[in-house]
DNA sequence: ACCTCGTCCTGGTTGC
DNA sequence: TGCAACCAGGACGAGG
């Protein structure tokens, strides 16, 4: 969606000047030394992989950059929290922009992309030869809880804290399950709920949970639509039973006690 | 090899 | 009303 978005705005382009402002968003180099790098390449081609926005240069390099919660990319927009600047040779700037400074910014050396990603990134749910019987041997002989394995972007590229509770609710499944304990049903319940939550996800412009929003006005709407993140003490759309919180792998978790009890 | 936990960071919310 | 403590979360590194 955010690739979507900015590509055609980079796509051709050329970095003309950069400005990073926070010592920390690059990692592990010196930020003025990146954005010295960084000027006079060509963008090439922008994607995506898990929550990693791809930004491929004629060069052969990439930056990698990763929003965490509150980056953001905006166009010839004025906005507070501005860690870097990019002005691009058609005039237009780009501002990147992250509240709590957790994003990254990552400059990859030729054939340093691949190896990087495939180290941290599992199969994308949403493409085709993403099957249940996949997701299982992802999932097998793992013993650390549904929940925490779903969140290791090993197992799955592009699952975070939100659509692990949807997807689970939507299996039905109990997020303290230890992730290989799956039968073949329940793997299928998984893979389609996954699927489920994502789609909605998307199809929604995805969550603007609390005061983020985005700056040109714009806001998803999928929370809205969420079945167990963020309800505690409200009634389950599915039994009615009251959904509880509760503390699983570092992070809230909010489930049915009752259709996603321990044992279904 | 696998797993858990602490850390980073800021601003909104809660509780006294 | 004011202020401090708490909470949110993705990835990574340390330690079990």
């Amino acid at each position: 969606m955010i690739r979507r978005r900015i590509a055609p705005v980079l796509e051709g382009r050329r970095f003309e000047r950069v400005e990073i402002s926070d010592a920390r968003l690059t990692r592990p180099e010196d930020p003025l030394a990146v954005a010295a790098e960084l000027m006079g390449e060509r963008v090439e081609r922008v994607d995506r992989r898990g929550k990693y926005l791809i930004v491929r240069f004629a060069s052969g390099r990439a930056l990698l950059i990763h929003l965490r919660m509150t980056g953001s990319l905006l166009v010839n927009a004025d906005a507070t929290h501005v860690r870097a600047v990019v002005e691009l040779d058609d005039g237009s700037e780009i501002a990147y922009r992250d509240v709590r400074r957790f994003g990254t910014w990552l400059l990859l050396e030729p054939g340093e992309l691949e190896p990087y990603l495939a180290a941290r990134v599992g199969e994308e749910p949403l493409v085709a030869a993403f099957t249940a019987r996949g997701l299982g041997e992802r999932l097998e002989g793992r013993r650390a809880p549904l929940k925490a394995a779903l969140l290791d972007q090993r197992t799955l590229a592009g699952l975070g804290n939100i659509y692990v509770d949807e997807a689970l609710w939507y299996a039905k499944l109990n997020p303290l399950r230890p992730g290989g304990s799956l039968e073949r049903n329940e793997l299928r319940r998984l893979h389609n709920g996954i699927r489920k939550a994502l789609e909605l996800g998307i199809a929604r412009q995805g969550s603007t949970v609390s005061t983020y929003r985005l700056p040109d006005g714009s806001s998803g709407s999928m929370q809205r639509e969420f079945r167990a993140y963020g309800r505690t003490g409200e009634p389950c759309d599915r039994c009615g039973t009251v959904l509880e919180k509760t503390r699983v792998g570092g992070r809230s978790t909010w489930f049915c006690p009752d259709c996603q009890a321990a044992t279904t």
